[in-house]
DNA sequence: CTATCATTTCCATACTTCTGGAATCATAAA
DNA sequence: TTTATGATTCCAGAAGTATGGAAATGATAG
């Protein structure tokens, strides 16, 4: 991942609004949402929703499928893995043992998460 | 975690410049790294990283522990996972199999990575 | 005490983002 | 065609962020 690209999208989540956003499009997954929808589950104004939801397309985070005169948003899980890897990517210099024990259950699979590539 | 707080972590990330300082000090864990060796690595200008090292630490993604005239800057790996955590809540509804299937290598053992925790 | 060095703070300038009402666009139903 | 509705764009003011040179701070060595 380009390190421009990762700011970008570091930036789109930099709001509490659009994390909000973000954060219910991830548990609506993988059905996504409309935009009303959305504005009306988080109390926002149109404009203001349609700013941060512009943000979130453009960085990649979020994809916009026209259906009639609805807008369905969806979360990219796919990228938001992939900036996470870019974040804890050689983690540690590699080294195994060296980094922190954090507690938690993988998503699908045993091993399907993209996290300290270089530490295993 | 607070939203509040994870926008002021994803704020902190959102510059070409602190993701270089952050990933560069992720990599160096846990040993860290002098300001000035960072400035040298990166090649910044000394009153510029003093000013990401700030909104880093201020975020809470640094430590910083004065060491006679240096100060040791350390990536915070614990909060990194914390906001991973904090990103990927309730990942699809805690419905599990409806994830992105990216592969990757936990960092320590097998189970050891926060991430999508709904989904197991 | 003085010199030196690592780092931060100060400062002004330039630039970017946030907000929400009003206007606009686009689709679909009557 | 007219009307209603979902969604976006426009706009301007307010607020925040980035940059880097110069000055200040603070600690150590001689």
């Amino acid at each position: 991942m380009e390190r421009e690209t990762a700011a970008r999208l570091f930036e789109s989540l930099a709001s509490g609004a659009r994390l909000d956003v973000f954060r219910l499009l991830v548990k609506q997954e993988p059905n996504g949402m409309n935009a009303g929808d959305i504005a009306a589950s988080l109390g926002l104004p149109a404009s203001t929703l349609s700013f941060h939801l512009k943000a979130l397309t453009h960085a990649g985070l979020v994809t916009a499928t026209p259906n009639s005169r609805f807008i369905r948003y969806r979360a990219n899980v796919t990228v938001m893995f992939d900036l996470i890897g870019y974040l804890t990517d050689d983690c540690c210099g590699g080294q195994p043992g060296l980094c922190v024990d954090a507690t938690a259950t993988p998503c699908t699979t045993e091993d399907t998460l993209p996290s300290c590539k270089a530490c295993a």
